[in-house]
DNA sequence: AGCACA
């Protein structure tokens, strides 16, 4: 019963105010005078420099004026997009940017965990970003559990680490688009690359449970269409 | 301020 003086303990997942990592970028404070058609195709060439854009919704009608949600084919994207479009001057007001809250329908159609229109608001209180994707699930109980093979299973059981082992990374990813990316979720402390060695890389967190957190969001992410992304804890020495 | 997609 001892005086908790102005210090509540903070949620490790899921807190207010902050939103994860998400491939679509929520976008608010644009001028609400500029029509759809125009907002779309402006935020698509302004959002496709840092990568491919598969969706612009900007709707016009009620509350939903003045905001738009960009579509990224990459999660770094979306994530680069973020920080280099906060603030931008559009339309002679700054852009404000966040990630989106939920998960686009075309990633859901995608990644197969589309849920058609009615069930939306009624059914679950997790967000749609925060749910296992199933090819992702199947694909990681598929490594978890390998057919015979020792040697991955010591790979993949290894205990809960602050530092991260990526693999199937991209040749073209470097260790800047990896803080980019890693940046948003708290603690983070180091990314490193391995000199000469493509596709895997480590990002190290302050605690543990920092780590955890990350592994969570990203485990399986869709980097390319032909990387996808692979996390595990790295061994202790 | 306001987190949609039919």
């Amino acid at each position: 019963m001892a005086a908790r003086v102005g210090a509540p303990a903070p949620a490790p997942t899921a807190r207010p105010g902050i939103t994860l990592p998400n491939q679509t970028l929520y976008i608010n404070n644009l001028n609400d005078k500029i029509s759809k058609q125009v907002l779309r195709s402006e935020l698509y060439v302004l959002c496709s420099q840092f990568g491919g854009v598969l969706d612009v919704v900007a709707l016009k009608t009620g509350k939903m004026r003045g905001q738009a949600f960009v579509v990224f084919q990459q999660l770094t994207a979306a994530s680069v997009a973020l920080q280099k479009l906060q603030g931008f001057e559009f339309y002679g007001k700054p852009m404000r940017t966040a990630f989106c809250r939920t998960k686009s329908d075309v990633i859901a159609k995608e990644d197969g965990t589309f849920v058609p229109k009615q069930k939306r608001k009624t059914e679950s209180h997790v967000p749609a970003y925060k749910q296992p994707n199933k090819k992702q699930m199947v694909e990681s109980q598929a490594e978890a559990q390998p057919e015979g093979d020792q040697d991955m299973q010591e790979e993949t059981n290894q205990p809960i680490n602050k530092i991260l082992f990526l693999e199937r990374l991209p040749d073209e990813i470097n260790v800047e688009m990896l803080q980019t990316l890693f940046k948003q979720f708290p603690g983070l402390a180091e990314v490193r690359m391995v000199p000469g060695k493509t596709g895997i890389a480590f990002v190290e967190f302050e605690s543990d449970a920092q780590a955890a957190t990350a592994r969570d969001t990203l485990q399986g992410f869709k980097l390319t269409p032909t990387n996808t992304l692979r996390i595990t804890y790295a061994k202790k020495n």
